[in-house]
DNA sequence: TGAGATTATAGATAAGTATCTATACAGACA
DNA sequence: TGTCTGTATAGATACTTATCTATAATCTCA
């Protein structure tokens, strides 16, 4: 549904004595961490964690984040390319959940 | 030398049966995120990490990344704001190191 | 097949920001 | 004090993007 922005950060941390870090995998880098750095999908994210089973349909965000639903669907698809959620359709509803295992990657990346 | 944005990030992770994210709450963390999320400053990041004493100046900076000292600076400033650096003059120059601290604190919104 | 409901895409606009040049500020030193 | 060097700030500009309205695409069901 949504293509997935690679994300090779583990192999590129910085640390002492290590090579620059090339422009293009900062790129992709920032690519992924700029998914997360907007309030309106922070707050996407935290809807969707805190739901039942842990995933929800673009009806149940717009009206609680009062945003028109071609505004969540745009962000939802911004959180898939980088990885983070994962949409499913089924039947009339596209249900998104959490890519935990994407979620830790990120997380890697500030425990270096 | 620069006022540093408040981070109250560790309790406010999503997590099932949570109460909503609150848009300020929001606001706040997506500032923080923000600063890590352009490839300029992550490559500044990783530069200050190799650097010996794990320190650098801005003239150090501004020919490895092909940018005016200007541009070095307005980036500085949003990473010592996000309080993932911290600037101490020497002299005539003025040095930037890491805050280890925060950046696990960062680390920690992801590991929830 | 047609109607209704849910989601995605297209195009426009306004707000944010990365970068530059020009200039101000701060410290070292003669 | 004056000059030089390193850093910060101000203002301008171009690019990105969050949001909207309008519309297309997809699925269900009668």
């Amino acid at each position: 549904m949504v293509t997935q922005i690679p994300l090779q950060l583990l192999d590129c941390l910085p640390k002492a004595g290590a090579e620059p870090l090339a422009r293009t995998t900062a790129e992709s880098m920032a690519t992924a961490l700029k998914a997360v750095a907007d309030p309106t999908r922070l707050q996407i994210l935290a809807m969707i964690a805190a739901s039942e089973n842990q995933e929800s349909c673009v009806c149940n965000l717009t009206e609680p984040l009062d945003l028109t639903q071609p505004t969540i669907s745009h962000h939802l698809k911004k959180l898939a390319e980088a990885g983070l959620i994962s949409g499913e359709r089924r039947g009339t509803w596209v249900w998104y959940s959490l890519n935990r295992d994407r979620w830790g990657q990120i997380a890697n990346l500030f425990n270096a």
